[in-house]
DNA sequence: TTCTCAATCTGCAATCCATGCGAATTAGCA
DNA sequence: TGCTAATTCGCATGGATTGCAGATTGAGAA
């Protein structure tokens, strides 16, 4: 099936409602607490990848209290269901993705902002140099310039050519 | 140029012996210590994708007292140089390696091996979904079997199918 | 509804990886 | 040979994540 077709099948692609997860938890033998509840819902539709202290932070509004731990312990959970992906941009703390579709991520380098992309034909890429191993996934890293950073950075060489001073960008950035 | 060609003329790909880091480190102002010498000679032509740990001790065997540190601060200088290119497979320390042609990765997800891998089109991937974003580059990172864990895996189910214990495997394993 | 108990939650300690810092040392040039 | 900035090294620090143990609670059984 074509992942774009079946993103167009649901409002935010391969991803399970509140409820249904609910009904997966349980169907595992895990138990649906309060907790629980809450970061189904905050990770229903959420598009920003966010960490898990991101995510965290939003929980703790809405429900004061809860625990770092219990976030970790409930991605972690998801994430060996498959009902979520783990990813990893290179920034330092892995970030999570409710997305489930065959897809990759784009980061920008400057601000940190992750997107879901699709890439056509990425399941028979031309490898290489395997030499005996066997593939079972590929996952693609790619890393560029947001709309945002490029309209910034376009202001700041403006800036700069009318001899302005330049204000330094960029958080660290470490993956080549 | 193609990058097959271009490890067919020299022995281990895009790889600057020690004695032309040397020159480049000089060319940049930096110094040339016993130390760096020989973390370039430890990294040249290695394939492995070794850890900072792991560098430091192949090092420190070499040169006992050699620090951690000193191993970190040249492996930094080297990448952001471009004579080294750092590596995360999602095993939670960064990999570094010399060979800077334009390739990807293998991952092992039974014993966490790292193999270079050339893939035909990379840079020609059709990806949508960017919505703005300019890519400046894709890194790919495969995950599967090495043909060492494959053997061991076909044994141990063998050893099964005959009735007898089955033995754990797999060290821990996140990304998805 | 109440009981029961394993699953869960929470907070804190511990771990792993990586970097900041400052005093002592040294490469490389004059 | 001497100078000086770069480098080394060890220790402390910081961020992300996991281990642990006692208190709490979901959810099936009575």
């Amino acid at each position: 099936m074509d992942c774009r077709l079946r993103r167009g099948a649901t409002t935010f692609g391969s991803v399970k409602t509140p409820a249904e997860l609910t009904e997966t938890f349980r169907a595992n033998g895990l138990k649906v607490t309060p907790q629980r509840q809450l970061l189904f819902g905050l990770m229903h539709g959420n598009t920003v990848h966010p960490t898990a202290e991101a995510l965290y932070a939003e929980a703790s509004e809405r429900m004061p209290g809860i625990s770092l731990r219990t976030v970790y312990q409930t991605l972690t959970d998801l994430a060996s269901m498959g009902e979520l992906r783990l990813i990893d941009v290179g920034s330092g703390a892995t970030r999570f993705d409710p997305n489930t579709d065959d897809h990759h991520h784009v980061v920008c380098s400057s601000c940190g902002e992750v997107r879901d992309v699709y890439v056509a034909g990425s399941d028979r890429l031309k490898v290489d140099g395997l030499d005996g191993f066997t593939v079972e996934q590929a996952s693609i890293l790619f890393s560029g310039t947001c709309t945002a950073c490029a309209a910034e950075v376009d202001k700041v060489s403006r800036a700069s050519a009318r001899g302005e001073e330049r204000k330094p960008t960029n958080p660290k950035e470490r993956m080549s």
